[in-house]
DNA sequence: CCGTATTTGTCCGTATGTATG
DNA sequence: ACATACATACGGACAAATACG
C-alpha cells in the first residue's frame, strides 16, 4: 500500500487538490522535505500518482498559509522562520490566545469549564508520574480546546496557521516545554480565571502563558547561539 | 486596451498565476462580481486572455486569504461574511490593532511619532473642511502606516487579511466613519499615547477606536435590520 | 561564457460530475 | 425521473526559463 493509494482512498470525498494540500502540508510538518529546500513538482506528481496541475494548485493553496514560498519561475521553498519572525509569531499568539482566554471567561459554559478541568486533572496526573509522552498530546488538546471553545472561529483560524508556521521554525525543539509542573502551574492560573468569570484575570493569564513560551525559546536560542558561536555582539 | 493587454503588460515581472491572483482579488473587492454568487473559471479565463490552468491557481491562493470558497466540483464562491463573521473579525482585528499601538509606543522613533501627528493633522484639516473626499483615504493610509511601522510584520500581514475580508461584508458601507470629529478625537488619543511612550495607553486607545468602529456597525445593522424587517426577535 | 539538461509555466483535450429543462 | 448542456477536474504536451557542467 503507497501513498498513491491512500490518496486515491481517500477521494471521493475531497478534491484531490484539497487532499494533496493536506497530504503535503503533513509531508512538510512531519519534516519529510528539507527545510528551505525547493520541492519539486514532478516528485509529488509522482509520489501521488497524480499529475503536477492538482499538486500545483495545492502548493499554492499552502502558500497561502505561509508554509511554502513561490518564487517564479525558480519553484516552491519550504519557508524557514528565522528567529526574528518567531519572536513576532509568539507575539501575535500570545495577544491572540488573551483575548480567547478573556473570551472564555465570559462565555464558557459549565461543560466547557469542567472539561477545562478534566485536562487539567489528567495533565497534572502526567506530570506526577514523569509521563512525558502522554503529557504532551494532552497539552496540544488542551490548548486546541481553548481555542476551540473561545467561540471565535477566525480568531482560532489564524490561531492554528501561527502554531503551523512556527512548527517551521528549526530551534523550535529548544523550547518542548519549560518544565511540566511550571507549565501546569500556569493552565491551573488559566482555569482557575476562566472559572472564576474573570476576563482580564483570565486574559493575562493565558497571554502570559505564551509569552513565557517566547520568553523560554529566546533564552534557549541565545544560549545555543552563545555556545555555538562565542562572538561577542 | 483591454484586461488581456493589461495582464500582458505586466507579466515578465511576475508570475501569471500571480497576476491573476492580484487582479481576480481586485475584481471581486470591487464588487464586480455579485457576493456570494459563483464564479465560473472559463469566463475569468477568457476575460483575462489566458487558460484555465492559472485562473485555477489563482483561485486556489484566493481560497486562503478567506475571499473565496472552493466547493468540489461545483465550483468556487465569492464567501459573504454574516455578521457574526464580521464581529468575530472585528474582534481579532481590535486586539491585533491594540497591540500594534502598544509595539508603537515601545519603539517608534521620532521620524515615525513625527509622520504620524502630519497624518493627524491633514485629516483634522479634512474634517474641518468636511472634505470627506481626501480624508477617506487619508485615514486609510494613517491606519496601514501604524500597522507598517509597528514593526510586527506577521500582525501586519494578518491584519491586512482580515480588512479584505470585512471588504465582503455587505452591510460594510453602513459603517463608512462614526463621523470625522468623533473619529480625530480617537486618533489624537492614540497618537499623543505613542508619542507619551506610554504602551498601556497606547493600547487601550487602539483597540478601543477598533472596538467603537465594531459597536457602529453592530448598532447600524440592528437598526438596519429593524426597519427593514420589523419582526421582534 | 556557452550549451545542455532539468524544471517550471502555460495551454488544451478529455472525462466526470452537477444543474436544468 | 431522464436526458441534455455545461462547468469543473484532471492529465498530458509544449514552450520558456533557470541551473549546471
Amino acid at each position: 500500500m503507497n501513498a498513491a493509494d491512500d490518496v486515491l482512498t481517500i477521494l471521493r470525498t475531497r478534491s484531490l487538490s484539497g487532499v494533496l494540500e493536506r497530504e503535503i502540508e503533513k509531508a512538510i510538518l512531519a519534516g519529510e522535505i528539507p527545510a528551505g529546500k525547493r520541492v519539486n513538482e514532478n516528485l509529488l506528481a509522482t509520489r501521488f500518482g497524480t499529475s503536477r496541475g492538482p499538486v500545483r494548485e495545492a502548493l499554492r493553496a499552502l502558500e497561502g498559509l505561509g508554509l511554502v514560498e513561490l518564487i517564479p519561475n525558480r519553484g516552491v521553498f519550504i519557508r524557514q522562520p528565522e528567529l526574528e519572525e518567531a519572536i513576532e509569531i509568539y507575539d501575535v499568539r500570545t495577544v491572540l490566545f488573551g483575548h480567547a482566554g478573556k473570551l472564555l471567561a465570559e462565555r464558557a459554559t459549565e461543560t466547557v469549564i469542567a472539561r477545562l478541568r478534566d485536562y487539567l486533572e489528567q495533565m497534572e496526573a502526567a506530570a506526577r508520574s514523569r509521563d512525558f509522552d502522554s503529557y504532551y498530546p494532552l497539552n496540544l488538546a488542551f490548548h486546541e480546546f481553548i481555542i476551540d471553545s473561545c467561540g471565535n472561529a477566525t480568531l482560532a483560524a489564524q490561531y492554528r496557521g501561527l502554531v503551523k508556521k512556527l512548527h517551521l521554525f528549526r530551534a523550535r525543539s529548544l523550547v518542548q516545554g519549560g518544565g511540566l509542573e511550571v507549565s501546569n502551574s500556569e493552565h491551573r492560573e488559566m482555569v482557575d480565571a476562566v472559572a472564576a468569570r474573570d476576563p482580564e484575570r483570565a486574559q493575562r493569564a493565558h497571554a502570559e502563558h505564551v509569552a513565557r513560551a517566547k520568553a523560554r525559546l529566546i533564552a534557549a536560542c541565545r544560549k545555543a547561539a552563545g555556545e555555538a558561536q562565542p562572538q561577542p555582539n
